[in-house]
DNA sequence: TCACCTATTAACGTATACGATAGGTAATAC
DNA sequence: GTATTACCTATCGTATACGTTAATAGGTGA
């Protein structure tokens, strides 16, 4: 699951069953998106296990996941090591969500749902928007995530989402790293309205094209970015 | 390997890299694939582990995959549950599918690859030809299989590629079952070839479209098939 | 000084142990 | 006959134990 740092800090209890892997893969998730791990550096089972107050068996299963996920590798005598982000994964991770967004876009416009079905899209622009006029970014960070996750939920598929999600994590610390070294995101809140306006139009091919246009101006901001500022890992 | 290997030396091996997690992981999912475990019912953890000649340790660690790739649920005091395919589902598989495919289809040609690149896309349509002659319908699925594996892989897009083949092997179950439900895939070698030639003539947007036309017709007849066939979990 | 070999040890992968508990079963009440 | 409850057992989740192996350091010879 996706998660802009600590929106809902502790939100995570209350959960059915309360199996210690699945905290452990919380929490450990929460600390690489956090950059509180920093990419590259190892930390042994036993460390991990040991900070979490957990014996190894727990934290492995909550490896195999992250490994699976994308954050990490494990490599057999230096634990897990958190993987870097090179630009080249970043265009492997925009190729990926603006096909599978462009997608979600396409197919929610011809569903041509009310205005009802798609208030967290509209609420998303509206906190977008706010954030902006008070310049905090992290708010506006948050907020365009909520778009995007939103957006390819009401696509219906649950599995193109969960991919999105997936990816949208890998992406993360580049987002919040770059937060501050782009241009404001003025026009982007008027490029999410257009998006909006086409898909209440049911405008299928339209909202595509316009989605498909946004995010990869995105997409090359990006990966200009980062190559420009020599963060060659994050 | 375990406890006994040192005076019975099992051809199955745990030498070097090989881990026991990794077999159990390739052997249960290769039972899913092959249909040995039938859609829907369950099997213990202790099971498989006896099945298999291990402890649960590995087995637990092979099953946190199968659930992340998405083709069993491990409930928590019925073992692993097999994952039926229902029609939403395979809708779901083909929207990513042909997402992905047709964005790799578009890389691929812009790239403009020579004919030495492609060659296992060329190989790939001999392979289904040949087999489609000899009313091999098992070898045409497998040449069928490497075509659109070929695919995603020389689009470069390492994660996209391992994308599509999870999605891939999600739906393997039903396309061995309808295999010999549909008709024969005549025009289907046909329209690979196409595909292959604008790929060659470095058209992006020609191949993007053939293949999704290719792809759409494909995901239609499935979905209808499986639905007219009631087989309404597999 | 450096290459190479050996010994030590630390980390891993797997096995086993164990307490907790969900779910089934049988007994009982209605 | 059906529903309820209490008990019992099987299965799970986690901890711990154990043998294996790779990394490293230290020693030896050139």
């Amino acid at each position: 699951m996706p998660t802009v740092s600590k929106s809902r800090p502790e939100a995570t209890v209350a959960r059915g069953g309360e199996r210690s892997a699945q905290t452990a893969y919380a929490r450990i998730k929460q600390r690489i998106l956090d950059n509180d791990y920093v990419p590259g550096d190892s930390v042994l089972e036993q460390v991990l296990a040991d900070d979490l107050g957990l014996s190894r068996t727990p934290i492995r299963e909550a490896l195999v996941r992250l490994e699976q996920e994308g954050l990490v590798t494990v490599v057999p005598r230096h634990g897990m090591r958190v993987l870097p982000l090179l630009p080249r994964d970043m265009r492997e991770i925009y190729e990926i969500m603006i096909s599978l967004e462009v997608t979600a876009t396409r197919f929610l416009a011809q569903r041509r749902p009310t205005r009802e079905e798609i208030v967290p899209l509209i609420e998303a622009c509206d906190a977008m928007e706010t954030a902006l006029e008070r310049d905090d970014l992290i708010a506006w960070a948050r907020a365009d995530e909520r778009f995007h996750l939103s957006l390819v939920e009401l696509s219906g598929n649950k599995r193109l989402a969960a991919i999105v999600m997936a990816v949208w994590d890998q992406s993360h610390r580049a987002r919040m790293f770059t937060l501050r070294l782009r241009p404001k995101p003025v026009d982007s809140t008027r490029e999410h309205r257009a998006v909006v306006n086409a898909i209440l139009a049911g405008d299928a091919a339209g909202s595509a094209a316009l989605y498909q246009a946004h995010r990869e101006k995105a997409a090359v901001t990006m990966v200009a970015l980062i190559e420009q500022f020599g963060l060659t890992r994050l």
